[in-house]
This record gives C-alpha cells, structure tokens and sequence, in this order.
DNA sequence: ATTAAAATGTCGGCTAGATTACAATTCCCA
DNA sequence: TGGGAATTGTAATCTAGCCGACATTTTAAT
C-alpha cells in the first residue's frame, strides 16, 4: 500500500497527533494495513506475534471462546477504537478472535515490540497511550459495576443511551441507531439471555418508546428513555 | 520524614527499578508518606488534588458509595500495588475511599502532575506504568467473565485459591491464611449476598475443605478446592 | 422460486440466590 | 467485667431471568 495513504490513516488518529512528520513516517513504515468483508473473521490472539491494531473504518466484535466452546462478546471497537494487546503483554492461552460486523473495515497493526521502541523514543506517545488504555480501563468497570447492581431492562436501556450517543444521529429529542447487531449480540452485551433481550425490546416497542428492526434502531426520545 | 528512609520504601517496588539514583531521589523529593492503623479511612478521590499511591505495607479495601448510599468494594489492595488515579486522568465525581484493613499501612504517594513529568523523562517508567495498568485491566476483566458465568459458589473458590496464591502460607498441600476481611467482605467482592456467602463457608466447612474462623482461613487440599 | 439457515417471538416451568427476619456468638473497650 | 456493637448462623419466602421447546418471520443462497 501506498506510504502517503498510510500516513493519512494514522494521522488522524488522536493518540498519534503529538508525533513529528518524520516519528509518523518511520510507524508508517511498520505498519500493516487490512481490509475486510462483514462476517469475515479476523484472528489476531495466540497463533500469531502479538500485534496493536486501530480500526479505522466500521465495526467488529471481539469473541471469546471458552473451554466448553461457549462464546461471549469482549468488547465492540468502533471506529478510531484501538484493540489487540493493548496491555503490551502478551498472554498466552486466551482464544479471542474479531468478526467484522458493518458491511467493511480497515485495520492498521503494529508489532507490539515494534510499537514498544517508538514508545520508548516518545513519552509523551506513552503517556497518550496510558491514557486510551485507562479510559478503556474505566469503561469496563462501569458495565463491571452496572452488571452488579442493576437489572436487565436498565442494562439494556444504559446501553442504548450510550450506542445512541456514540453513534446515533440526533434530531430533536429522536435519535436514529443504524443497527448492526443482532438481538443475540445486544443480550450478550447487556448479559443476559437472547429471550430476555427481545422480549425487553419488544416491551419497548409496544409502549412506543423504540422501533426496532435490523437495519436500525429509532429511540422516540432519548431524555425519557 | 528521612529522605534516606524515603529512597528505600520506593527502591523496592518493581515500577522504579529502571530509575537511577539521582531520577529515584528527585521522585523522593516530591513523594508524600502517610501511616494509618486499622479502620481508618483515608479519602484520596474528588476533593482532593489528583494523586498515585503506592501502598508499602499492610492491606486496604477500596469502597464506594453510590447515590443511594450503597457500599460496593471495588479493590482489595495489598503490599506493592498502586491505586488512585491510575489512568493519569481525573474523573470528577467517582466517590471512592480507602479503608485499612490490616493491623497498620504505610502509603506513599505522588501528585498526579508530578508523576506525569517524571513519566516524560522516563519512558521506560512510562512503559513499566502502562504494563502494570494493563494488567490491573487484564484482571478486571477476568473477574468480570467469572462474574457472568460462574455460579457464587464457583466465585467464591476461585476467590479462595486466588487469595491463597497470593498471601497464602503453604506447607504441603494446606494453605493457611491471614483472615483480614469479614464474610460481609468476602461477599462484597464476590458479589453475593452475606448469607449466601456465610451459608457455602460453612458448607464448605462441614464438608472439611475449609476451617474459617476470624484470625485465620485453612485450606485443607488447595489442590482439591 | 425453493429451501435452508438465521433471526425473532412467545410461553411456562424452574432455580440460584436476593431479601427479610431473627437468634446466637464474638469482639471490643469503658 | 459487663454490655453494646459487630459479626456470624439459620430459615422461610419470593422473584428475576435462565432454559427448553417450539412457531414464525426474514434473509441469503442455489
């Protein structure tokens, strides 16, 4: 791939704002650039050498799969979203494995131990970086602690609120969701069972605060929701 | 307090083993130091400047109190670990304290700012720090998935072993713990109900795996847990 | 168009574990 | 050394939501 296009990809990623045209040309270099088809499956744990990956275009979802061969949902990246070891340890037996879920996606990688030098070469990079990595640390609590305490109807409705402020177009009090996910998907976030999911949806739908179907979402209004 | 004694309470944590002599005394210079004996509670979020602590001795507990006055325990923290604003990023109005569990603790601490500057001129400091968030991540997540998927009694075990791994005096296949927390405590961590938390210890207990008592916990066969 | 495979809708039984409510211990300290 | 507070023990109820077992609808592929 062209280095030129490379550099625009990465250049307006937030984390690589603070590195000089010339620290941007050598990551350019190392860099891995892929595309991707929805439903293709992207492994990127175990088999491989460790890598950070951005995604810079459409979504995915990570998937684990236990020793009993059941598969739960990690985490959603969506656009600008880093993902892979972002811990820059690598550790070792977790099967994870990364379905592409909007229609394509592009995905630029580093080699962790390449990653690691241009760390070392630019703290204020490392310190950008220990940032995104907290942030992402304070997100999973949140759900963590939301998982605790409240119910699956709240789950599902703190779910939507912040889907339909990340990604929803607003209009008013309406905000419309372009809907790439499976009610399946939704109970395996919000955790809990696929029946559960839908006839929540569905309770929403009769009482008009929702309109759901598998192109996208309509939330009648976002503040009484 | 001594500046000697200062060097020493940090030279043996892990984070700063890659700091020379003059970087480790300049970090000393602006390290706060702070003792406290069991049942204190210490604030350290919201009202307070931002700062890392490095907990040097003994054990605490991280608690917070949601809007309905709720207690959660959110962290165990233990001898060597970090705690605070980890993520270098103020969150305004998480309402967290820290509460001693052990006997007595000696707590060290540095100003957010501070930290960040001496991250800057240390990005092998700066890539240590990110690997040990990383790896706090690393075991949120895991708790997280237990949380999901495994039953209370599973969660308690897993606790159980983990503890004993930890701080577990082993002879054979017998395990002895110091039992610095309540079984509300206990329950608290492994998101259960005290009675329910009461009711598989003594279980357990009748079962002979396990003998509970306030001062000590003894694990028969850790292997058979 | 035909058909297989996904995705969604619906229902009743079942269970882990929360909740409520006390009783019995043990600890702490004045 | 007593007495109040904290911790632990036990039991009876109650319920959210999981699970199994379908029927129906939508989508995609040949």
């Amino acid at each position: 791939m062209d280095e030129d296009l490379k550099y625009w990809y990465l250049r307006d990623h937030k984390l690589f704002r603070t590195l000089s045209f010339k620290q941007m040309k050598q990551l350019c270099i190392i860099m891995g650039f892929k595309e991707a088809k929805k439903g293709e499956i992207i492994y990127f744990s175990s088999s491989d050498v460790p890598r950070i990956f951005v995604l810079k275009k459409g979504n995915i979802k990570i998937v684990a799969v236990d020793e009993d061969g059941n598969e739960t949902i990690k985490d959603i990246i969506k656009k600008g979203d880093l993902f892979g070891e972002l811990t820059l340890e690598t550790d070792g037996e977790s099967n994870e494995y990364a379905k592409v879920l909007s229609d394509d996606v592009a995905i630029c990688s580093f080699l962790l131990s390449d990653f690691e030098e241009v760390l070392l070469k630019n703290p204020g990079l490392a310190l950008s970086y220990t940032k995104i990595v907290g942030l992402k640390m304070k997100r999973i609590k949140n759900s963590y602690s939301n998982l605790i305490s409240k119910d699956a109807k709240t789950r599902l409705v703190l779910f939507l609120k912040d889907w339909a402020e990340k990604e929803g177009t607003q209009t008013g009090n309406k905000v419309i969701i372009e809907n790439y996910l499976t009610q399946t998907d939704i109970a395996q976030i919000i955790c809990t069972s696929r029946q559960t999911a839908t006839q929540l949806l569905n309770e929403m739908e009769a009482k008009g605060t929702l309109l759901y179907n598998r192109k996208e979402i309509i939330i009648a209004d976002i503040t009484t929701l």
